[in-house]
This record gives C-alpha cells, sequence and structure tokens, in this order.
DNA sequence: TTAAATGGTACAGAATTTGTACGATATGCA
DNA sequence: TGCATATCGTACAAATTCTGTACCATTTAA
C-alpha cells in the first residue's frame, strides 16, 4: 500500500526521543524505556541509525548513542535510507541493476526515475525537528495544512 | 525499501500501451499479449483499474478496456490508489483509524501527515503521459510541469 | 581485569504481496 | 431465443518480504 516500513516508523520516534536531549549519551535499553519499544528492536535500530551517519556511536562502559547533527539538519530521506536502504521505487530505476525482463519491450523503461526523483525530494525537504510536537516557542500552524491533504487528492479526479 | 509494489508497475506498463490507442477498445487477452504479462494478472489490474476510474469498460462480446481520460490527466497518484489503496505511510496519519498503541506516549502522533502529503502531491504532478517516451506527434510541454514539483515538495516545509 | 555497551550476523515467525482460479453477470450476434 | 465473448467479484494458495529476537565478538571505562 505504499508505505514505510514500520521500522522506518519506530525510528522517527527514537530520534525525536533523542532530539529531546542531544548532548547526552544514552544506551539502547534506556531508549528502550523511553519509548516502551522492545529493547532487541530498539538495538538494531540504533545500529543502522549508527551505521547511516545520523547517530554517532560510543561503545564500551558508559556508552551509548547521540543525534550525530542537529534534528534541523536530519532529513527524512536520511532516516529511510539508513533503515530501508536506498529509495527506489522499482527496479526499473536508474542505477538499480537488477534486471527487467520486459525491458526490451517496456514501454515505461526508465521512467520511474521521475516518480523515484519527485518522492526523494519530496523526503529531503522534510526534516526530523518538522516531525516533533511543537515545542514551547514553536509555530503551531500545522492543522490547515493537514486538513488540505483530502482536498488535494479530490480534485485531481 | 520504499518501493512501489510491481502490480503498480505492472499497471503503468499496461496504461501506457492503451494510451497509445485511447480510442480502441481492447480485451484482457489482447492486453496480456501486448505487454507479454500473463492474463490472469492483467484481467485483475483491469478490472483494479476500471473500479478506479481509470479506464472504462464495456462488457459483453466485443468489450473491453480503454482509457477513461487522456494521459495528461491521469496522474500516478491516481495509478497508485487504484492498485494499492489510499496513500498512507503509516497508521499515525489522520484519516486512518487504525489504533496506534503507542499514541498516548508518542512524540510524533500525527507528524507523519505532512510527509505522506509531500509525496501525495510529488505523484499528483507527475502524469502517465510523463510517464510515457516521447512520442512523435505528442505535446512536449511535460517537462515545467515536472520541475514544478521540486518547488511543491519545498513550499510543504 | 571486569563489567557495560555497541557491532555484526543469523534465523524463525508473521504479515503482505503476488499470481491464479472459478462462477456470476452482461452484451453482441446468428 | 440461444450461444459465444468478455468483464465482475470473490476467494485462495504460493512466494516473498518484513519483523522481531537471539547470540557472540569487539571495544572501552572503571
Amino acid at each position: 500500500m505504499f508505505k514505510i516500513s514500520k521500522l522506518t516508523d519506530y525510528a522517527v520516534v527514537i530520534l525525536s526521543r533523542l532530539a529531546e536531549v542531544p548532548d547526552d549519551l544514552i544506551s539502547a535499553a534506556q531508549v528502550s524505556e523511553l519509548t516502551r519499544l522492545p529493547e532487541p528492536t530498539v538495538a538494531k535500530l540504533l545500529k543502522l541509525l549508527a551505521g547511516g551517519d545520523i547517530l554517532t556511536s560510543v561503545r564500551g562502559a558508559q556508552g551509548g548513542y547521540r543525534l550525530a547533527a542537529p534534528a534541523a539538519e536530519i532529513s527524512m530521506a536520511d532516516i529511510v535510507v539508513a533503515i530501508d536502504g536506498p529509495v527506489s521505487l522499482t527496479a526499473c530505476v536508474e542505477g538499480s541493476n537488477e534486471s527487467c525482463d520486459l525491458a526490451p519491450c517496456c514501454p515505461v523503461n526508465g521512467r520511474w526515475t521521475k516518480v523515484n526523483t519527485a518522492v526523494k525530494s519530496a523526503l529531503e525537504n522534510i526534516t526530523l525537528a518538522d516531525m516533533m510536537p511543537a515545542q514551547s516557542g514553536a509555530n503551531p500552524s500545522n492543522n490547515k495544512k493537514q486538513q488540505q491533504e483530502t482536498a488535494t487528492s479530490k480534485s485531481i479526479k
């Protein structure tokens, strides 16, 4: 159904918790407690996020994880890539080496690239900071925008 | 991996074939032959597309399918919705009634809506015509629209 | 040296997607 | 009227992918 994986969803939950205390080093066990997510899953996600350079990890006793950059500099695209791998909507996207049996006669060969690029830039323009609840001084002007979604999709047809 | 379903991919292949002969009525068997896709799968897709008002169907002998609108008026969002259902990246998106166990303590509650909207509008700004190979006499006026997409998604943030 | 914590790999269960089949319904034609 | 053609709707099994968990190796502070 064209959805983001549950793990990516969890990742955002974890990251926004970490964004609240950007200077503290937090262990997987603590993150699990903060987010109420199962610890093995949390550990796996933290590893993936660290591998994607979204988190900085410190090994050894008293170690843990910390955001590698301010929340406003971490895009949704970064997170999705870290968890789910490169954004490639189909095998037909340029750069993907997967073969397509229909390639010779396929009329849309290579065309998905446009869609792929569009979706990717949509994800690049939303940051972790945008995903966080409006903090004390933040702007509370989201409600209007959210109701647009229905109207927008209707207007197409 | 954040990808579009294979069926949606097939659907675009089918639709672009049909777009080449917008006035002809074509049966599922013929579409199968044109696209080299298995017939049962083609039949299923055609049904879904007809249900989504992307194709017009004519029942009975000499019946078949035909595009319900010019290719330039069919957006990728329409196609994705017809095949995969409404675009809802996670359960947390407004409008979805799925419950989320973490709702009470979830810091990103409702925030996915922004991402959802951004992705949706990216899909709405690409039409079936954009997915087709540049035809001889076809109107080559799609390019402008495609550059808008980036601007559009930017304006979300 | 020991305990705390991450890093990497492997794996079973669950959920989703994919592809297929079958009977019902509608239409054109002889 | 009766038959052949072709869509419509539903149901289902196989295959793939996702999800969650466990285990052991490696690193570092005390």
